[in-house]
RNA sequence: GGCCGAUUCGUCUAACGGUUAGGACAUCAGAUUCUCAAUCUGGCAAUAAGAGUUCGAUUCUCUUAUCGGCUACCA
């Protein structure tokens, strides 16, 4: 059925009904992805056919989260396009004839039904342990335009009732589809019901209508979408061919799983499982507001690569992609069928290796204003260097100004655990005479330094593991962190023996 | 309840009828280091259950179980 010379086109179609979440970003770099390995176009169309849910400032948000990501849109609300306008609630008098036109062909029809006439079936129906279903079996016998005469129909539509268009299921065929990513599926339309296709509360299209007109019209080759829509395929397919339109190839991703307990991640879920499920920090118009990855530290090369795994493998061994690496390697064949709840351990892991990958400058330029926050005045060369001295040791930016901060500051205090094992009186006085040796040292090459260092300490016959902590201690505040002569060169001869200086005053001779 | 989908180490996953069922994160040891990390080495750890088909099933079929989705004038 598709037509593989026609140019790859596939859309990211969230609705602005709030924050988008990862798994919404998952959707839309599996499209971009394949939009940029197909040579396709990705656009991005924003749903607000549910004016009840409509959030003001979603859609600004996903815009932002993509470009946070790294996702560029070919056409969009943002950007515009050959086929504008992108937005659905600007595309309002497209979808009524639609809708009008299935109902002439005898592919959908009027119906009148209130919604508390409706309420009443349900709960009659659930009194007698059934399940109501607007379908075939009903449609006939309520008041809809199948039921009532022309005259009937249009003298109601005249006068202002409230009316919905449905669509008019097979009553019984077998609808068969075929998903890139689940093969072959086949359901009766027994089972599906006459779906709403036009509302009259808000006068626009479902989403189902909405959805195969607009990907009709925009040209869209490919849908890949979540799972939770593959109950709806049917529904797709059948209005495509009654429409008599070329259809698109579907691919319906596995959801991703709330971290703990059950059920698919949801945008409710906002960070109370200790990490992000958005990318950049929300704030919902009722006042609340929820972390993002990136307010969290995480680098948007490191969130990708870690969304990208998350239901997709290449097969390979390989774990750290860049965004050119994935378009190149993605294939929607090789994304898995089942849900997947992420791990937040291996996010860490990711953004530990991309923090390790990144430019010094880059981190110097990203972790400026924490040094600032804390008061701590430094060239972005300066902090690169010291950047440069730790950073395979950080997993987060902040981590980095943690870690270097004092190469910048004298410690403030002195680790109570470090002193009590180390500041002893023999190691104090040993710490004088390393005091003198280093004073007369020069110091320029780390490397040169420690060897002399702990030539002199062994011909001594000192303990090395006692005294080097011991001048850690006085330098640097606590027995862990970066070589201790890196620090000392980076800091200066003057300052190191300064901090000795001081921390022999404040913490005394030792016991 | 009905319909649909899924099911490999704790987690993400590889193995498209033949492997000692592989990797990564986490975890636990050891090595290394001036310390803490990092790093390196090694360990623990899985085919949901039961029937078939087959010389042979993680892989194909069926049943059961479990999980998930949908079942709105929401998307």
């Amino acid at each position: 059925m598709a037509d593989n010379n026609r140019k790859v086109r596939v859309r990211f179609a969230p609705s602005p009904t709030g924050a988008l979440h990862i798994g919404g970003v998952r959707t839309a770099l599996y499209n971009y992805l394949f939009a940029r390995q197909h040579g396709g176009d990705f656009i991005l169309r924003i749903e607000d056919t549910d004016s009840q849910r409509f959030v003001p400032g979603a859609e600004n948000y996903i815009i932002e989260s993509l470009k946070w990501c790294g996702i560029h849109t070919d056409e969009g609300v943002e950007q515009g396009g050959p086929h504008a306008p992108y937005r659905q609630s600007e595309r309002k008098e497209i979808y009524l004839q639609y809708a009008k036109q299935l109902v002439q062909s005898g592919n959908a029809y009027y119906a009148f039904d209130t919604a508390e006439q409706l309420d009443a079936l349900r709960k009659q129906a659930e009194a007698e342990g059934k399940t109501f279903a607007y379908d075939h079996t009903v449609r006939r016998q309520l008041q809809t335009s199948l039921a009532l005469t022309q005259q009937e129909v249009d003298e109601r539509i005249a006068r202002g009732d409230n009316w919905v268009i449905r669509f008019m299921m097979p009553e019984d065929e077998d609808v068969q589809m075929d998903d890139i990513i689940r093969g072959h599926i086949v359901i009766n339309t027994k089972t599906l019901d006459d779906k709403v296709l036009y509302k009259s509360a808000d006068q626009l299209p479902t989403y189902h209508l909405a959805n195969i007109v607009d990907d009709h019209l925009m040209e869209i080759t490919h849908v890949i979408r979540g799972e939770e829509w593959l109950p709806s395929l049917p529904l797709h397919y059948l209005l495509y061919r009654a429409f008599g339109w070329q259809r698109p190839e579907f691919a319906h991703l596995p959801l991703l799983l709330k971290p703990q307990g059950q059920g698919k991640l949801s945008k409710r879920d906002g960070d109370k499982f200790g990490f992000p499920v958005f990318p950049l920090q929300w704030d919902a118009p009722d006042g609340s507001s929820a972390m993002g990855y990136r307010e969290s530290g995480y680098l948007p090369e490191a969130f990708i690569n870690m969304l990208a795994l998350l239901g997709w493998n290449p097969g390979t061994e390989q774990e750290i992609f860049s965004m050119d690496e994935l378009i190149n390697a993605f294939s929607l064949d090789k994304v898995s069928k089942s849900g997947a709840r992420f791990n937040p351990d291996k996010a860490k892991w990711f953004n530990a290796q991309y923090i390790r990958m990144a430019d010094d400058q880059r981190l110097a330029q990203l972790v400026q204003p924490i040094y600032a926050q804390r008061g701590i005045s430094v060239t972005i060369d300066r902090a690169a260097q010291a950047i440069a001295l730790i950073k395979e040791r950080a997993t987060f930016p902040v981590d980095l100004v943690d870690l270097t901060q004092k190469l910048f500051v004298r410690p403030a205090d002195y680790d109570e655990k470090s002193v009590a094992k180390f500041w002893k009186a023999d190691n104090v006085a040993r710490l004088a005479e390393l005091r003198q040796l280093l004073e007369a040292d020069s110091i320029t090459d780390p490397a040169a330094a420690e060897a002399r260092v702990h030539e002199w300490i062994k011909s001594k016959d000192y303990s090395m593991g006692q005294l080097m902590n011991t001048l850690r201690i006085a330098i640097w505040g606590v027995s862990q962190g970066p070589s201790i002569f890196h620090i000392i060169s980076f800091i200066g001869k003057e300052e190191a023996l300064a901090r000795i200086d001081v921390a022999a005053a404040s913490l005394g001779q030792g016991a």
